[in-house]
DNA sequence: TTTCACGTAACTCATAAAGTAACAATATCC
DNA sequence: GGATATTGTTACTTTATGAGTTACGTGAAA
């Protein structure tokens, strides 16, 4: 299976829809995500469902914000996608009769856990609007360029 | 993709080693892990070069433990399965150009990384052995029940 | 009324582990 | 030495799921 980008992909949309006043089509945002309208709708309606975002149909229709990116965590987004799953690995299955096969297992869920944890913790520590803080002094000179 | 459940697995496998004096198939691991012996050489293939466990060939042969499982952490078995993949989600692919896609890439980037890092400090805090600790009077009655 | 754009459903593609089958090599038993 | 047991390895199929794609209905703007 491809792996799963969702993440790092609507966080990129939503940085973009910051950047502009008008709505962003998603024909517009299949291009810089590398990728068609139809999957950009997928991606996005979580987003919708959310109130992240809105949506409008017709001409000059498409993306918008519809709350500050200051208000909006990493871990919102995150489950606003459907806290998609985290691990590539896991048990087998069903709970095993063997008293050594649940050890096993249990073992393995309780680092997965801790490790979850940590995940949950590092994103609903960071508002969408702090992914661009590194790069405020870069933007803003290309935007000066841009009006030049 | 089926989930990967090959550290559980093993552990699982190792547990079981450690209850018997005599090598064990193949075959019989296969029907305590529910999987078929062509499955479990593979499996135990990684442990064989990590020096945790030996094979023998030929009648009475099998697999049986080359060092004590207090001996042998989480996570020295995790790499030794080749430190499989540990998450199911990622950034698509190669470092984009766009200077929002690299943020939302970081951002996640750095919330996995924190992640994984928090899992390896799990693995590594736990020896196979400790697995049965919570267990060991359970087992004990087992075995007595066993010999009467 | 034509065009644009979203909403959604249905389908194929790609990836990697699981599962399976087969067979050569080798060790034990008689 | 021959029969049997067991691993080592290769090659193949199956499975699960996100990505990618196509198509069409709905609704809004020009």
């Amino acid at each position: 299976m491809p792996t799963d980008s969702r993440l790092p992909r609507v966080l990129h949309a939503l940085l973009h829809l910051d950047q502009n006043e008008d709505p962003i089509t998603s024909e517009m945002i299949g291009k810089m995500l590398n990728t068609n309208p139809s999957l950009v709708r997928r991606l996005m309606a979580g987003l919708r469902e959310a109130g992240f975002v809105s949506s409008t149909k017709g001409h000059g229709g498409g993306w918008y914000l519809e709350k500050p990116l200051t208000e909006i965590s990493l871990a919102e987004v995150y489950e606003a996608l459907g806290s998609p799953q985290l691990f590539a690995l896991g048990q087998s299955g069903d709970a095993p009769s063997c008293l050594l096969a649940r050890s096993a297992d249990e073992a393995t869920q309780k680092a997965l856990e801790a490790s979850r944890a940590t995940f949950q913790a590092e994103l609903a520590g960071v508002m969408v609007a702090d992914l661009v803080r590194p790069h405020v002094e870069t933007i803003k000179k290309y935007r000066q360029n841009k009006e030049a």
